[in-house]
DNA sequence: TATAATCATCAACTTTTCTTGATTCAGGAG
DNA sequence: CTCCTGAATCAAGAAAAGTTGATGATTATA
């Protein structure tokens, strides 16, 4: 019998960066970050100043945990999220290799066309 | 007869981070932007190579338009697409402000529940 | 002028994401 | 144990984004 394989998703740099970046492409969730900026804050807290229906806050602290932009902790029956610092480190140099010049030479004007 | 007015659809500064943020939620676009990085690149060469059809790669290039990461230019029948250095400094400005601690008093341990 | 190439846009369709309301689960209070 | 509350998850529908192929505008080239 031949040894047990685990299939990972081979993800590609690209689509790891893209997941994080849509974390941040929706206003709610930009929304909930600005509220973490004051510190660790619990689902209850959030709900009442975004003014927003539980299930959807929660889809939304989904999608930023999925990024890896935040964490959650429990504590008795309550949920207190906060920022994660490393998150947003990643995503700080993900953005930051995007604008950095691939070489010297790649710079040189390309004649493909024309 | 009143003035004309113009109605300006009121975008909040989360709306506007998070149109550019989506801009860069995509792996496709993201491979986009790493061959920009070697310099101006006219749209039959991103063609080539990126391997997709020339209207996805319209349309993906149109996004990053309105994100506001590249600038397009026409010469002739060609369009040259270009990383617009702008762009990309106001994705880190948005990105590095999201991670800044609001304020020294909304750090302490906020009570809200328990 | 006629032809071919580059690229944007449109229409139709598929897939993903967002939203809402209901259900479920766990923990604390009575 | 039973009831209530905070929060995650599920199911179903709405909205948005991605994909494909066709059409059209513009411009170089024969």
């Amino acid at each position: 019998m031949p040894p047990a394989t685990i299939t990972v998703p081979a993800y590609t740099m690209f689509e790891r960066h893209a997941r994080i970046f849509h974390a941040l492409s929706d206003a709610r969730r930009l929304r909930i970050i600005d509220l973490l900026r004051g510190g660790e804050r619990c689902v209850c807290d959030l709900q009442a100043d975004l003014d927003c229906g539980q299930s959807l806050l929660s889809f939304h602290l989904k999608a930023l945990r999925d990024g890896g932009l935040v964490t959650a902790r429990k504590d008795g029956r309550w949920a207190y999220y906060a920022l994660s610092v490393d998150g947003l480190m990643h995503a700080e140099q993900a953005l930051s290799a995007l604008g950095r010049p691939k070489s010297i030479l790649r710079r040189l004007p390309v004649t493909c066309c024309g």
